[in-house]
DNA sequence: GTGAAAGCGCTAACAG
DNA sequence: CTGTTAGCGCTTTCAC
């Protein structure tokens, strides 16, 4: 361990003695505590301040049994969703409100299931993180059980399939998508087609439920045939859209903007005018779905916020040291572009920044 | 902090009363120490098995000086390029490194200027990572010299530009460009176009020496109208294909592949026919390469692979407790789609999946 | 090969 | 309001 820690390291104890005080009064103006006479608090703070001494966060997390650290958990089923930008965006929200509230935001991939099992029992056993932002996870992931079972602070991003006692954030993925079709109705669209998500999540489930919501409200049957399942992907999306095909829709809801991608692919490759021939509506509103040909009409959903919501409602728990669970779906909204037919001669819209 | 620990907590004292040793003892077992006997190393085991002992990383940390963390640091000026999946891919071949060298990874995204000086400042005094994998940076950014002022081991992805005293991984950006203009002359273009990334980085830099190289190599005179820079997005590649346009180019070569798609959309929308009437190459061989239209002609680098590398590099350096400065270079692959007119009967790739 | 003992740097009662 | 004191749980000489 000779390594060239040549300084000798600033401490409490030294910064104590430079201010003529104890370690605890200096403690005590670190870590604000009210019970300091001003003028030594500003003795003490001066000290810091010319020495730029920083706590030493080992041996402030062995003596209060906290870490600082929040750990965000991402199963290894979602890591083909790294290829889209929507975790991205998520983990800049966190790593924005980690940053103001002043916890540390370390990293959780499963790449393999042999390490899920590993790093999960790491994570919950020991002091590693004050609490988990957990994403969203298929139908029978033991993670979600185990986490409630253990003593560990979690909001989950998305709601869970089983309803358990646990705090998430949501979007009203029902809403949004009911409100997609709608749309596509009132635009008079008759045969309208779906390509869900994975059916074993609840994001899937949801946004499959709002297209049923939308077409009963409008009273029309729900054909089967018009409903295909798949994975959230572009290369899904462009596979199920050549599926349906067969049953000549004139209008697609995918439940995601990379699925939306990949059918308007298929369409063009089948020689279909979109939205001419079929509309699409995606859902995310992801940057590309501006830019795309054509820009694509699609329900927005503030991917930031919910990252930063997740971390405020963690922090809160970790703070009040209460564990009451509490959840919160935020609205989504339709953004309406040409892909739908509404807006025929609209110009392209290539202010992609103007986004939560 | 009545926190409902409730079960009274499993510390190493218990273990060692447990197995009949002292706490020495044990530490030495989980630690692999050598010298124990084996018998005794097994009874040990045993009870560390049976109770699920994990130790308390806090207190280790404290007593050895070091924390099991590295950070990975992302300045702000990059978030933009956040959107593109360029640092998703970086991040899950850090993790998926981290998670085999036994390191936790912790996330530091600087989203202002503020946040930027308190974090780094944090980061360099105290022992909250052994180490910091850096990603790229500007021209000038003062986080360079403080990094190597510092103690604090580090390896950058991406070659800085003052070539500092510092480990870093880098991809073969001047051959790679190289090659593909070399293979768009070899087609018979004549006036090939380049969209640059921004010029203040070195990515920037090589990959248009690339291009001047391959010129200069056929005897072609640079022309600096064909020049164009911009900033790696896909809005940036939009405007600046724009810009060309008026140059009449009959090949563009971009410096990434959000702008080759945007250069692709520009094209489109002049009603120009890529191939046939320009030709395109990006950079990066991003999984939308493959199921653009037409699919992209590009070069591919080996991101995951790069974020492996840097893990390696910061862990040898930790281990080793030297420092010597070390770099490495990774090749890069002419991946030949439609876009630039050499393949023009090929199917549509939608094998998105194999990329390293 | 194993145990005893001295910290690592900080927090948090408890006195005063 | 401030100082004293006792740990937090682990690693690591140093003896035996």
């Amino acid at each position: 361990m000779q390594r060239g820690r040549n300084v000798s390291k600033l401490t409490l104890q030294k910064v104590a003695e430079l201010a003529g005080v104890s370690r605890s009064t200096v403690s005590r103006v670190v870590n604000h505590h009210p019970s300091v006479k001003p003028a030594v608090r500003q003795r003490v703070q001066k000290v810091i301040d010319e020495t730029g001494y920083h706590p030493d966060p080992a041996a402030r997390s062995l003596a209060n049994q906290r870490s600082g650290i929040i750990g965000l958990v991402i199963p290894r089923v979602f890591q083909s969703l790294f290829t889209d930008p929507y975790y991205p965006r998520l983990m800049q929200g966190i790593s924005q409100a980690c940053n103001t509230h002043n916890y540390i935001l370390s990293l959780f991939l499963f790449h393999t299931e042999d390490e899920e099992q590993k790093l999960t029992a790491k994570l919950l056993r020991q002091q590693l993180v004050d609490g988990i932002i957990l994403s969203a996870l298929p139908a029978g992931d033991p993670l979600v059980p185990q986490l409630i079972g253990s003593q560990m602070p979690t909001v989950m991003i998305g709601r869970p399939l089983e309803a358990q006692a646990i705090s998430y954030v949501d979007v009203s993925n029902v809403d949004g998508a009911d409100e997609a079709v709608a749309h596509l109705l009132k635009l008079g669209r008759q045969r309208i087609a779906t390509i869900t998500g994975p059916l074993n999540t609840t994001v899937g489930l949801d946004r499959r439920q709002g297209y049923r919501n939308a077409l009963r409200n409008d009273d029309i049957a729900v054909d089967e045939a018009l409903i295909v399942e798949s994975d959230f992907t572009e290369a899904g999306g462009y596979q199920a859209a050549r599926q349906l095909l067969e049953h000549r829709p004139d209008a697609i809801f995918a439940a995601s903007d990379p699925m939306a991608m990949g059918a308007l692919r298929a369409l063009r490759d089948a020689g279909r005018r979109v939205p001419d021939d079929i509309a699409i509506i995606g859902f995310d509103d992801l940057p590309f779905a501006a830019t795309a040909h054509p820009p694509l009409t699609t329900v927005r959903q503030p991917i930031l916020r919910q990252g930063i919501t997740a971390v405020e409602m963690l922090t809160d728990l970790l703070e009040s040291g209460l564990r009451p669970t509490r959840q919160f779906t935020a609205p989504t909204e339709l953004v309406i572009r040409q892909s739908c037919g509404a807006n025929p001669k609209t110009h392209v819209d290539i202010d992609v920044n103007v986004r939560l």
